[in-house]
DNA sequence: CCGAGGACTTAGCACCTACGTT
DNA sequence: AACGTAGGTGCTAAGTCCTCGG
């Protein structure tokens, strides 16, 4: 194949694909499927591969979801010059074990395996043959697929109505959302002038419902049907808060060991940089590259001089000192101060924070304006380090009803723009300079338009663990199919549904080089026989996603050849397939499923499966907190949430090691003092001869150093306390003399011990015997595995996130019910914050299901 | 009709603070 | 009381998904 080199493999591929003569077998249905999106073109061949003819296709194409299948045909098939292959030897074998069954990707996680009912549904399908109609097959498989009753039955309160409804319009749906979009318009119009009928209402809704702030928000409360894309009917808020002006410090910088005078707007950004010395940012080149870029061409803009011309030269220490003291006079202010401070922060809240929708009272999240600073790009991120620029009212759009009151911009100042855009959340939005991306104040995540959202999101994730049996049967078959793009979709859908993998959509150069599912390349796998695959990339954040596990057969061997050929580094695993196809096709097998959403429903499941399975019921509330964290932490794993490791760390398991080491110690005395009490035992019971494993001599004399100074310590304060007591009740103090004399038996006792060393004679407390230490020494195995547990927790624990799995991918209704099943308070679970974002699924009855 | 970019969720890190420890 | 630490929260970067608009 040729082509041209130098243009990033990625591109290059791509256009290839473009270019390549369509072949033959597109015809099967192409001319129908004229109004498919999909339809339209498929990316051709770029470098063939073959598929050997799996006869199992055959037989499998009839019984899986066709649909999809039959449309997509067209792709080109690689039918082409089969062969090849190492792969004809694995033949058809397994695709039918169910998923579940197979093998367990990761060591850990998994789970899921139980099928659930709805399995066959898929198959619903089926009859419907071609395409063109892809819209209804939508309908049909959604409906038919999701008995909306049952599912929805067990939600309870919320929605029912709702999304039954929903789904049994079937035929209108595509003309509900213009419908929706005049209605809203109506409505806008309208509440012009009956800005004081929603009062009204409002007022109303308060008293009916409760009349306190808590209940006024209660959405999930009531079964009122919603339009998902009208967001709100009224819409008022006070706008963004603009951080301060920049205050010169006057503290200089430092060029080429000469104090410099920088101009304001240029100290500010030497300041960014002085603020961040010693930091990793700091420290990375690209990062010291693109301020430099910025901040010396601002520099030269005001006429610095000298003018500077090397990042080497330019010290910022002065500053980064400055900022030190700055911090450490922070810590010294007075209460009153202080207070002040928050009662500031507090008025600020107030103002901003608030807002209303449809005269709700509702947080708004982010309404502090970015401050300016430097870009702090993650990993490898080309722009890291770039100068934010602070950002103006003139920047700013704001969003509102038509009738809302617009907030006065700062002074001197307009808004950019003003909307009434009743399909969005956003009450404000920028665009930011360094990535020219757009920025956004939405609600807080307590709030009710996120809470609604969040929970449409698990009942999605609900929806699919009702129907993913079948989508993984589906799948199973499709790994053999003989169109490369629907294996290779298959496989994609079998790492993402195992794997936990991310959608991987194309990312551009101008952003870290991070990879998902569908963005693998060949250098991200490596396979070993007979099935073992290991995965190793870097994910979103530049987060390394670094496992090794065992795959089905199939999955292997597609692999295989996927990167069989001039299997280059920089070429893509998946090379026909992207995010938005995949994405397609699975919005075919369930309505609103999508690649994320395997993400939240394996989180999930494995979390109500695993917390059911580690909860001791008769536990106490930490023993069953402890099982609590596991399951988190499973879910953690799963997801590859991942944190840095805390700095003290290390000491801290050097502390424990220590500490295990300690026990060990214990446990060589007492077989020491077995032997001595009973010398025969060394023939028959050898494990008392044998040496505890790291117990090295240099470490005994330094712990029995370490135990002797303790000793002193002890009896030190034990005398001081004595001391005390007879001061109190006036009596004469010990002398010092007294001191040395108790401390000599600590003396006493450490020539011992010396003589022990040596001799390995330990002749043991008064009355020890056999029994009791023996007794002692499983005492002390228990006391070790403890230790060593907790241990390889913390270990464990200590690169893992458990947060973000709580917050974005385990159902809060699973907690709820939990709590209430084993009678753990709610608040030892959720933080506040979290109570108040998942305050939605708070009332669900102990055992609810997800 | 496809890709750029809009809108919204998910993510880890940097603080800050409340708390336990010495 | 000072200290250190873990946990909680805020911040904003980095994803996903899908809709526009050229």
């Amino acid at each position: 194949m040729s082509d041209s080199e130098d243009m990033p493999l990625a591109a290059r591929k791509r256009q290839q694909a473009d270019n390549a003569p369509t072949t033959d077998d597109d015809n099967i249905d192409s001319g129908s499927d004229s109004d498919t999106p999909l339809g339209k073109r498929r990316r051709p061949a770029v470098r063939k591969k073959v598929i050997e003819d799996d006869d199992v296709v055959q037989s499998s194409d009839s019984e899986v979801p066709l649909v999809k299948r039959v449309r997509t045909a067209e792709r080109k098939s690689y039918k082409e010059d089969s062969d090849d292959d190492g792969d004809a030897s694995y033949k058809s074998s397994d695709s039918d074990t169910p998923l579940a069954a197979k093998k367990a990707p990761s060591a850990k996680t998994n789970g899921t395996s139980k099928s659930s009912p709805s399995t066959s549904k898929t198959n619903g399908n089926k009859g419907t043959s071609g395409k063109k109609v892809a819209p209804k097959i939508k309908e049909e498989s959604s409906s038919d697929s999701d008995a909306p009753l049952a599912k929805k039955a067990s939600t309870k309160k919320d929605t029912p109505s709702k999304s039954a409804a929903k789904s049994s319009k079937s035929t209108k749906v595509k003309s509900e959302p213009i419908e929706a979009k005049l209605s809203s318009k109506k409505r806008a119009k309208d509440d012009t002038d009956s800005k004081s009928k929603v009062k009204k209402v409002k007022k109303e809704e308060e008293e009916e419902e409760e009349d306190d702030d808590e209940n006024e928000n209660a959405w999930w409360l009531n079964n009122t049907e919603q339009d998902d894309t009208v967001k709100w009917k009224t819409l008022s808020h006070n706008g963004v808060y603009f951080p301060p002006p920049y205050v010169p410090h006057g503290v200089k910088m430092l060029y080429d060991g000469k104090p410099v005078t920088l101009a304001p707007e240029v100290e500010e950004v030497a300041s960014f940089f002085g603020a961040l010395l010693y930091t990793e940012h700091a420290e990375n080149p690209t990062f010291q590259e693109n301020f430099f870029k910025d901040f010396s061409k601002l520099a030269k803009k005001h006429k610095t001089v000298p003018e500077i011309k090397s990042f080497a030269k330019c010290d910022f220490t002065l500053m980064y000192e400055y900022f030190q003291q700055e911090k450490e006079k922070k810590k010294l202010m007075t209460k009153e101060q202080k207070q002040a401070l928050k009662d500031e922060k507090q008025a600020l809240e107030e103002m901003y924070g608030t807002c209303y929708l449809d005269g709700r009272k509702e947080k708004v999240g982010n309404f502090r304006m970015e401050p300016p600073g430097l870009f702090r790009g993650r990993g490898k991120h080309p722009k890291t380090g770039c100068l934010k620029l602070r950002v103006l009212p003139e920047q700013v759009t704001l969003n509102l009803s038509k009738d809302a009151p617009i907030p006065k911009a700062p002074e001197g100042h307009k808004w950019q723009k003003i909307v009434h855009d009743d399909t969005k959340t956003w009450l404000a939005t920028w665009k930011e300079n360094v990535n020219d991306s757009t920025k956004y104040v939405f609600l807080a995540a307590g709030s009710s338009l996120k809470g609604q959202s969040d929970f449409k999101k698990f009942e999605t994730a609900r929806e699919l663990k009702k129907c993913v049996a079948g989508i993984r049967k589906a799948y199973m078959a499709d790994l053999k199919d003989k169109k490369m793009f629907i294996r290779q979709r298959a496989t994609a859908m079998y790492l993402i549904d195992r794997l936990a993998l991310r959608a991987g959509n194309e990312k551009g150069e101008d952003e870290a080089d991070t990879v998902g599912c569908c963005s693998l390349r060949f250098e991200h796998v490596t396979l070993e026989k007979p099935n073992i695959m290991h995965l190793d990339f870097l994910g979103k954040d530049s987060i390394r996603f670094q496992k090794t596990m065992e795959v089905d057969d199939q999955v292997f061997k597609n692999i295989r050849l996927f990167k069989r050929e001039p299997a280059q580094e920089g070429d893509e695993l998946f090379d026909r397939l992207k995010t938005s196809e995949l994405n397609k096709h699975l919005q075919s097998l369930m309505k609103g499923l999508t690649a994320k959403v395997f993400r939240t429903y394996n989180a999930s499941f494995t979390f109500q499966d695993q917390l059911q399975k580690l909860t001791p019921a008769k536990g106490t509330v930490a023993e069953k907190l402890l099982a609590y964290n596991r399951a988190n932490r499973e879910v953690a794993v799963l997801c590859n949430h991942q944190r840095a490791v805390s700095k003290g760390h290390a000491l801290q398991m050097d502390k424990i090691v220590d500490k295990i080491r300690a026990l060990k110690y214990q446990k060589m005395k007492l077989k020491q003092t077995i032997l001595t009490l009973e010398p025969k035992l060394k023939k028959k019971r050898p494990e008392f001869t044998e040496p505890e494993s790291d117990l090295e001599d240099d470490w005994i004399g330094e712990h029995e150093v370490q135990l002797m100074a303790k000793e002193r310590e002890k009896v030190k304060a034990k005398w001081e306390k004595e001391n005390e007591k007879r001061k109190e009740n006036k009596e004469k103090p010990m002398t010092e003399k007294e001191l040395k004399e108790m401390l000599k038996e600590v003396d006493a006792r450490e020539k011992e011990l010396a003589k022990e060393r040596k001799s390995g004679v330990v002749p043991g407390g008064k009355g020890a015997t056999v029994e009791k230490c023996e007794a002692q020494l499983l005492k002390l195995d228990e006391r070790i595995a403890a230790t060593r547990t907790a241990m390889v927790d913390k270990e464990e624990n200590k690169q893992t996130a458990l947060g973000t799995s709580k917050i974005n991918y385990i159902d809060p209704r699973i907690s709820a019910a939990w709590c209430q099943k084993y009678d753990v308070p709610l608040e030892k679970i959720f933080t506040k914050t979290l109570r108040d974002k998942f305050k939605w699924a708070m009332t669900v009855d102990a055992d609810w299901e997800f």
